[in-house]
DNA sequence: TGACTATGACTGACCGGTCAGTCATGAATT
DNA sequence: AATTCATGACTGACCGGTCAGTCATAGTCA
């Protein structure tokens, strides 16, 4: 026991209490709360930057500016932080989309907001990453795989589906298939998402004009009457 | 390997030794490169069914049949006999599809014809793994991302636009801005390959279907008049 | 309020297993 | 005999997980 780490001076003030400039916040839930909050946001960027086998739990640890015996505190073990962590970002998103469409308009129109918001919301962002880290990850995790498809893919799909059935009813729609595929509805946000993360340095992609033009495939040219 | 204590066969003379010996490889340098390729094919396996940092050698060796130490023979480290993996697997691949299109029926033929081939080739075997393992491990793998987008995205990406262009002037394909966005035609094919790895035990996906969904979205309503 | 104690959040040195890479040994080939 | 190839026991670094000890904080009492 030599020196004495500075500790306390670490956490950005939470700019709550005015009068004193306390570093550190005083309730001692709510330090904890910061700290496991550190973990995840932590465990999140190298675990993206990593993979699960790669990462080192002292690098989470220290990233968090946090003691390896901490993580331990808030999860069991490797394993299961890695699966808790991909729920903890996922279920928020899948809340905001979900909640989301405001039922008016033209089906085009709504399958627009919402895939933008998607490519907002996931596709320029760590999340997209994420996304990226499930396919790389799946295979070795079913529980993740299996929230994954349960919670996003079901739904999504599920979504997409009655969407597009709305759309032939109205006659927006054309192609009577694409109800049973509504797969091809959102592959290419999917595959921007996956560019980015691979090929954003040889060539960008500008995911929201490629997802116009794959709309216009689907609702015919713009008809803006 | 019960090998009979024959001699070499290299020899330049003729036949004065046995004119025997093929059922095991009796040539030195033909053994050799049989072991090369059985390592070749279990890292495959392992790398594909594990990913890069949590592959063991040891078990590479154990399944190609051979000792850790001959894989060092034919390889500097794990980490370049992954890259060298890669281009070994990919090239031919490249080499069939490049090679492939006969000019001539009509463009949405042609790209059936193509698209068909690759989810027959790619989609359905190991190798459709190998694209999971490539968006898994490309982010940590700087090589392995250019080479890929080298030798595969970016001469997919000319070709389809070229296909893409033809199309237009032929009057084949309405929707001008495909043109930028050739990603749109191979979307619902990565997809599939994705799809099948992650849930196809949740729910098989009709690759080829969704294909020709995808193609009568783009070219039109099958017209087959 | 101030002093004293109990609590448990937090730490980080440590342990034991694992695994990439090496190399002395022996076998096969020339 | 000399050379080339293959082996697998071995080494040492590395890393997930542990736990005895520390100390800020909350609780208790006067």
């Amino acid at each position: 026991m030599t020196l004495k780490p500075t500790k306390t001076v670490v956490a950005p003030a939470n700019g709550t209490s005015g009068t004193r400039a306390e570093p550190p916040s005083s309730n001692r839930a709510a330090r904890a709360a910061e700290r496991r909050q550190a973990i995840i946001e932590a465990a999140l960027e190298e675990f993206i930057a990593r993979g699960f086998a790669a990462t080192r739990l002292d690098d989470i640890a220290k990233r968090a500016g946090v003691a390896k015996g901490t993580i331990y505190l808030h999860f069991k073990d490797k394993e299961s932080m890695f699966e808790e962590l991909v729920r903890l970002v996922i279920v928020p998103v899948v809340e905001r989309l979900t909640k989301l469409p405001p039922p008016a308009g033209s089906v085009r129109d709504l399958v627009e907001v919402f895939a933008s918001t998607f490519l907002r919301e996931v596709a320029s962002t760590r999340r997209g990453d994420l996304v990226r880290l499930i396919v790389a990850e799946g295979p070795r995790f079913p529980a993740v795989a299996d929230f994954y498809y349960r919670e996003v893919v079901q739904r999504g799909i599920a979504g997409m589906r009655a969407l597009i059935e709305l759309g032939i009813a109205r006659g927006e729609i054309r192609e009577k298939g694409l109800a049973k595929f509504p797969q091809i509805l959102v592959a290419p946000v999917l595959i921007s998402v996956i560019w980015q993360s691979l090929f954003e340095r040889h060539a960008p992609l500008d995911a929201q004009a490629m997802l116009r033009v794959h709309l216009d495939l689907i609702f015919g040219e713009r008809r803006t009457t």
